[in-house]
This record gives structure tokens, sequence and C-alpha cells, in this order.
DNA sequence: TTGTAAGCGTTATCAA
DNA sequence: TTGATAACGCTTACAA
């Protein structure tokens, strides 16, 4: 049982040649003669050998292992986008692991901490939205470890990222709804500091003032996105002095809460007052009260995008790194309608 | 920038002590001079020095990581599921490799060798409801990886696991239905072989001998999970020579399948027929059509106990290692009554 | 109290 | 075509 694996040391002493000889022979060096090499290849075989990646990892100062930090896989963005990160970084013989930040910013900093620790060769993460210090991203600039931040990004010079940009997908589900012939629209958005509220911001902004109305800014209410402010900021809405019959949520998980509010004021779902979302949950056609479009972020297409970037990023050698700049993707969001 | 990190010897060249000085002033070992103590902490400090864990890893043949292998973290069984066992992980210094097998037995195997490539120090796994062989598993006992199962086991002779019983879920299940006054109670069960539906098939004998009724074989069918056997199965039942007035589903997702095809034949949900489900889904009770109650399996509950189970294998010596037999943990499942 | 040195498994450089 | 040896960073038994 649990006989412990050999090694080159090992092969070597048994077939009475130098372990360089072994490890050449295994890597089908030019120079081994193919006698020796089948001897090698047979033995090592035979013994089930597996070469220690502990030790390559140690010798070549590579892990080949990428941290993945964000705030929860129970959000069905992060596993699309964690199902894409693997997927790139398995092509690339890579190996994801693992870390959620519980939304909350010591948890995060930690888990860099144990990432750092553990010599991860890069890492990619989705900023907690509790985030408001990026010193640990600074430190580990410094030190040397790549970073790609992905979907919620700090606020930071010269970062690599991959992104979706909100204001094309807000533009796109506000200008539904004018289309649609709605004037007074609603926004719940999300917390004000958060990049990605600001962008829904401007987004609907850009919306309203394409169809040449006037921008009303208490039309736009802020949840911090528990159940309870979601609530709060669709009653709002609801009792706003102009009739306000569309509104925008901030995610579907919004939208929910916003929608069950509404009918519970014995409000008609997409008649009386419409909803569109942004997230586009595999489960949300299935909701009891769904909105009438959601717009789709593309996780698993950030995911491999940010995967990519980091292990070109992994590839280069350390002199090629240092050129200054960041790269940038954004990626671009869709409104998805769906059939009523 | 990105200068590269410190080690002991650097530290010890600087303040011209050995390197073994260094490391045991570094780990507080009882021999050193405070003096000389306090000088390596510090200088240490000011360096940002941090123990290259790669180094560490390979000298200790340990790498703190655990494998884990699961179908699908959007499944939010499984995403519940990592969070235990991420926690219990990080309390114990442990990290967690992930990898998912997306329901692929070839995946499955070949995450398998990769994670064996990067020595994790043990592996838990849930098998993906392909996986038909389990030489790899085998193969993994045999190189004295410690292997935990949970959820979803194999069909083999002395392992590790943690699951659910699904039988007295199921009992419940079909209880609740029974106390109801239904006695014609369909069951959409999953792949035959599976050892989940084989404990949902008995729980449902049980119930139904318990109440003293005749078991009725052609009131089970099976789907392989995807939508169209899931519509299939339910038209089964729905057209079945004995009025159906209840239905048990193997899962929520095949009972938001079921009730869906169920409601275009005009049937009313849970009245005039009533669903029963499994996995208790988050959002299950937003959802148009949700189940009167669903048997909830404690997902994170399964993680962590999964988690401290491989954990307490790796503490022990090698030999103590060879103990003959397995430990299982069966965590009980509980049907959830969801307000009418 | 501190230093020396072996060893973990591999790759790579240099010699033979 | 092959072998000896250093090196990677750290821990630890043994010496001093």
């Amino acid at each position: 049982m649990s006989a412990k694996q050999p090694t080159i040391k090992e092969i070597a002493k048994r077939l009475n040649i130098s372990i360089s000889t072994v490890s050449r022979a295994l890597h089908d060096h030019p120079s081994i003669g193919l006698r020796t090499k089948t001897r090698v290849k047979e033995l090592a075989e035979e013994l089930m050998y597996e070469p220690n990646q502990a030790a390559i990892f140690f010798q070549q100062r590579k892990t080949f292992t990428i941290g993945v930090i964000l705030p929860f896989l129970s959000e069905a963005f992060f596993s699309a986008a964690i199902s894409g990160i693997e997927d790139v970084a398995g092509k690339n013989q890579y190996t994801v692991l693992l870390g959620q930040s519980r939304d909350d910013a010591e948890r995060e900093k930690q888990i860099i901490d144990t990432m750092k620790k553990h010599r991860v060769d890069g890492l990619l993460i989705s900023i907690s939205k509790h985030t408001t210090s990026y010193e640990h991203f600074e430190m580990l600039k410094k030190s040397g470890i790549p970073l790609v931040f992905f979907d919620c990004i700090p606020n930071m010079p010269d970062i690599h990222y991959v992104a979706c940009n909100m204001v094309s997908g807000t533009v796109q589900a506000t200008s539904f709804l004018l289309k649609k012939g709605h004037r007074v629209i609603g926004l719940i958005n999300g917390p004000e500091k958060l990049y990605a509220s600001k962008q829904r911001k401007e987004g609907y902004q850009i919306a309203m003032s394409k169809h040449r109305l006037k921008y009303d800014p208490s039309l736009i209410v802020n949840s911090d996105l528990t159940k309870e402010s979601n609530y709060k900021a669709t009653k709002e809405l609801l009792t706003h002095k102009r009739k306000v019959t569309a509104i925008v949520t901030f995610n579907d998980y919004v939208a929910i809460d916003a929608m069950q509010q509404a009918s519970e004021q014995k409000i008609n779902i997409n008649k009386d007052v419409c909803f569109v979302s942004y997230a586009n949950l595999p489960l949300v056609q299935h909701l009891k009260f769904s909105p009438m479009a959601s717009v789709e972020q593309h996780p698993y297409l950030q995911g491999q995008k940010a995967a990519e970037m980091l292990i070109e990023l992994l590839g280069r050698k350390d002199d090629e790194r240092e050129t200054p700049g960041s790269y940038k993707i954004i990626v671009d969001s869709q409104l998805m309608i769906f059939p009523q």
C-alpha cells in the first residue's frame, strides 16, 4: 500500500546509470541512445513513475497555478465565469486555486496572503463590493505577481482587466423601454461608489438624452442590494410623484425583490410597471415574476478572456513584463429580450 | 519593480550569520538568543521576507492543497458545498484546487491526473453521473492519496464518504403527500443506475408500505435529467391509467420542467397535481411554479464534514492511515415545506 | 547559542 | 552518448 512514489534517482540506481541520463531519457533529449531511452521509459512505466511536480515547481520557480478570487460562487455570474477560467487554464496546463471573498474586504486580503504564500503564478480577481483600500493589490504588483481583474474592478491606474461595458447595456435597456413608450423610467441602482453603478447611471442618462428627455435625478435610487434596501428603493419609486411606468434594476436579484414588492402593492408586473434587469440568471425565465428583458454580461467569456490575458502575461519574460501601461478588454453587454 | 523575493540566505548574508540561525529565529526556536532573533525578525520584516512555500512543500512532501472535483459549480448544491469545504480548508491552512467534471467521466479522469501531478494532499470528489469505471479512484488509493467522496459516491468497497440519506428524505416527501390524502403518487427518478435514484426508490417504497399501500412500479419513471427526458417522464405519469395526483421529482430542476409540462397540459399546479422535490434551490420559492416542498440536503454541511474528514485523514501518520475500513458520515435530509 | 551539512527531486551546465 | 555536480530555498540532525 501507498508505496512511496519512485523518483528518477530510484530508476537510475536500478538501471545503473546516472540520474541525469534518466532525466534526459524521460524528456526525449536527442543525445540519449535509443537503447537507454527505451530501458528508462519501460522501467518508468513499470514503476508508475510520475515526476514530482512539487520539486519541479520549486526548481522552476513556477507553480502553474493561478488564483481566482471572487465574491460568491453561488452567484450564477461567477460560477459561469470560473468555468471559462478553468477551461482556459486547463488548456494551458494551469490549475485553479479558489477563494471566495464573500464580499468581505478582510477575507479578500487574507485570501490574497494565502495565495501569495502558495506562490500562485498569477491572480484573477473580481473585487468584493466592500473593498475600498487597494494596498494589497499594489503589494502584489510590487512582488511581481501578475494581476488581472474581471467584472468588478478597482479604481486604480495601470491595471489589467476584463470588464463588461455596462453603459451600453444600460443604454439598450433604457432605450428598449423608451421605444415601448415609457417616459418615466426609474432606476434601482447599486451602491453609489460602485463603478458598476456609475456605468448604469451614465447609460441611463445617455439613453434619456438620446431621446431628448430631461434627466430627472430623483428617478434614480440607490440600494445596498440587501432585500430590505431593494424593497425600500422600490417603494420609493412606486410612490414617486411622477407616475413611474418602468423600472430598470441593478441585477436580477434586485429585480426579484422589486417585482415581489410591486406585486404586493397590487401592481401588475410588466403591465402597470415594466421591469428590465441585468445578469440574465439561468432561471430568470422560470421565475414567478420575471423581467421583460435582462442584460447579458457574458460571464463565461469574461472568465475566458481574463484567464487568457493572465496566461499571456505569465508567458512573458520578466523583462518584457515591465512594459508600462495595461491591458483592457471590454466585453459588450447585450440586452436579452424574453418572449412574453 | 518586481525585485525577486528575499530568501533566508539573503538575510543570513546581510546579518553575517548562518541560514540555519535565520530559519530558527524565524520559527521562534528556543535555542536562539533574543538578540539575534530580533535582528533577524526585523530584517525579515524590512525586506518583506516571505518563506517560499514551494520550497517548503517540496521539502516536507506536502502541498497543503486539497483538490475538489465536482460536476458543476453552477448547481447551487455544489457552490454551497464548496463554500463549506473552503471554510474548513482555510481554517486548517489548506487551500482548494478546483476541477469541474461537467459530468464527463473522461474529464474527471483527466482532472484527477492533473491534481495528482500537482501533488494535492488529498481529494474531495463528487463523482460525475457518467462515471462508471472506478480505476482512477483505485489508483489514487494505491498511490496513498486520501480520498473522500461526498454527495454522489461510487459503488466501491472501503471508501470514505459523506452523503445525504435520500431514503429518509424520500420517506418524508412521500409521507407528506400521503398524509395530504394522495394515493396515486408518481416518482420521476434519475437514471436507474445512480445510487441517488436507488435511494429515492427505496424511500418511496418504504413510505408506501408504511401506509399499507401496494407498490406500483409503473408509477416510477426514470429520466436522464435532460429537459426532454423530464418532459417525457412527466407526460408518462400524467397519462397514467391511474389518475396521478401527486409527483415527487428527482430534484428541483426536474420539478421545474415537470411543472412547466404539466401547466402546458392545463393542469393546475399543486391543485390538480401536487409536486414535491429535492435540493431546495435558493430561488425555488420565487419560481413561477414551485413545488409544495423540497428536500434539503445540507450541501454546506456536507462540504464541511467531507473536508473535516479529509483533513483528519491527512493529519495521520502514514502507518495509522493503513487502518482498514472506512469513514462514513450520513447527513440527514429534511423536508422543507413552503408556505402556500 | 550558533554553524555545518545533508537532503528533498528535478533540471541544467560542464566535462568526459 | 553519458556522468558528476551545482543549484533551487528550506528544515533539521549533528557538531562546535
